[in-house]
DNA sequence: CATGAATGAGTGTTCATTCAT
DNA sequence: AATGAATGAACACTCATTCAT
């Protein structure tokens, strides 16, 4: 994978196509997502191969910030129920800033365009997070499920919140604390 | 007294639909439904205006029958806890039963096609359901959080267990009471 | 050619195919035309074989009535320039009071649709017109001109009268009259 | 720098438009005019939004190079009968060497794809014909009728004389003197 | 490397005609 | 004969991708 010349270019690619996306949908004309970046139509296919190829790196980007953004000042040595609210008070206020990144990933994780090795590469990015919700559970009443389920769970729970406060932004920080208190109530 | 418009064949027709949603994704061509319903193509559109139309009575139907079969044999005079089980264990069974038809309501949820008319009638029919859950919350830690949050919280976790019963099916008692268990906990 | 049961019905598909030509243009879908008839739209084949064969009967159908209509109380005896005066009002005054058979006439007429052998016909049925044409310009500035050149000449003076008087009715007597006279000018 | 969209394309779907509507009609497929001028079928549609955008894009273009011909050369300061002779002979000059162009405008115009706009520019393009028109009757017998009449009137008489030269082109000299005899005797 | 015209397979939908009832 | 559902070929237009400039 070499990489193209213009960092900028790339990313104005993918943020036009997150917005794009938000208001047309996946099946909207790359066009439209070349001229939302301000770019030359054939220009997206030199920093992409295929469309396909742009959603699944888009897909891996917005994951990866999330994560990132997740884990930013995690408290190392403080107690498990301080440092999982502080990973979902970071996880919120994500999903609160950049609302339109959220829902793009959303439809990005459902549509089946996202392909098993960049939900492996996501997977790795998230290792952090599932470390911390496996010792969540690990004493918890759900010890004995599965790693894999009890992670499904929590992460509908995330993810039902933030749709939440993404269509309810005034009351998003009732919202974001309800949504810890319920997941914390599922697992610990 | 032409051939009468037949309900076999409009059935014929949502049945092929949500195969072919599973396999190919609501991108799929009509003729292929068509084919898969052993229909003409034209046939289709007598049948249902437009792809759009299809995909929502589908959607409408779906739904429906989910709610219709979670609420079969429902105790009227037991306690909440068992009338609760009752519904959730006949909607994990539905999902066991038919993962096709779960895969596809999932996938038409999230796909932008479905109109707000769509939904607003999907929830009359959830209406029994949507009571059993209000009941639940009532004396619960969700008492005060929003009727709209709480249940957009349960049907992610119903959801959520049902898309890991389809893939894991072998295991789908244990499944479904873990996420049963997760529910209560987190709201009664 | 057997004669189908119902001639009202075979008429009601010619004027209802009238109307709906005028508003829809020969494009209009065969239902349409049906429909307007009160009639199934399969009724429509037994009356006539094909959409086109339609088009002809209706178009050998107005252009025999209009020709029918221009000789109506033809007289006789009268000098040349009353005949054709006589025709003239005639043909202009069924202009006026059908301008839907007169305006789906001229698309007709244009349309590629009308085959030699309903030309033919046509012919024929205006035969008596065309003869007191012949006699018209027999004498005039145009009698070593082709005959048939003449026809339609004179036949394009009376087409664009017609439709003038079908945009500008109020003025009907006024242009029915000036067509009359740059006619008789020009061929007399 | 990319390709330039090509005059000689536009020129060629437009002049492929021409022959296949002589031949096939205004129902004939986009795919047959495309291949007719040797360009993908997606490419017609770079050069014209619409079919029926390129019908009138294609009227307007033979509309305006007709009302050219017809000027060119036009004898300022000669008198009204040779500046009219001139002008008919150009016109009739070029129904007879360009007898796929006459046909196919005259299909363009009863069709019912010409948009008032469309009719309007062609106005503009016609006014010097026009106002020689009008000069030619302002003494005359139609002195009195309304313009829009007599404009009526004579272009009836010249589309009669291209159509029938365009039919039976071995006398167009004689056609041509005679549809002009006529129209003089008419108006003037 | 940037540009946007060129390409042509693919799609939803229409509609003349047929035919079961 | 009447009805209108069934059929499937046909068609305008779109769009991911390529490539000449």
């Amino acid at each position: 994978m070499p990489r193209p010349r213009s960092d900028d270019k790339r990313n104005a690619i993918l943020a036009a196509a997150t917005r794009i996306i938000v208001t047309q949908g996946l099946g909207a004309p790359t066009v439209l997502i070349a001229k939302e970046a301000a770019v030359a139509s054939g220009s997206l296919f030199t920093y992409f191969e295929t469309k396909s190829e742009l959603f699944n790196q888009l897909f891996l980007e917005l994951k990866t910030e999330m994560a990132l953004t997740a884990m930013k000042g995690f408290p190392e040595g403080a107690e498990l129920r301080e440092q999982l609210l502080h990973v979902w008070k970071n996880w919120m206020n994500w999903a609160l800033s950049f609302p339109e990144k959220r829902r793009a990933m959303a439809q990005l994780g459902v549509s089946g365009e996202i392909t098993p090795a960049t939900r492996a590469t996501v997977s790795k990015a998230m290792a952090p997070i599932t470390e911390l919700m496996q010792r969540a559970r690990e004493t918890g009443p759900m010890r004995t499920a599965s790693m894999a389920f009890v992670l499904t769970l929590i992460n509908s729970v995330a993810e039902a919140t933030m749709d939440f406060i993404a269509q309810d932004p005034a009351n998003a920080k009732k919202h974001s604390k309800g949504g810890f208190e319920a997941l914390w109530r599922m697992v610990v």
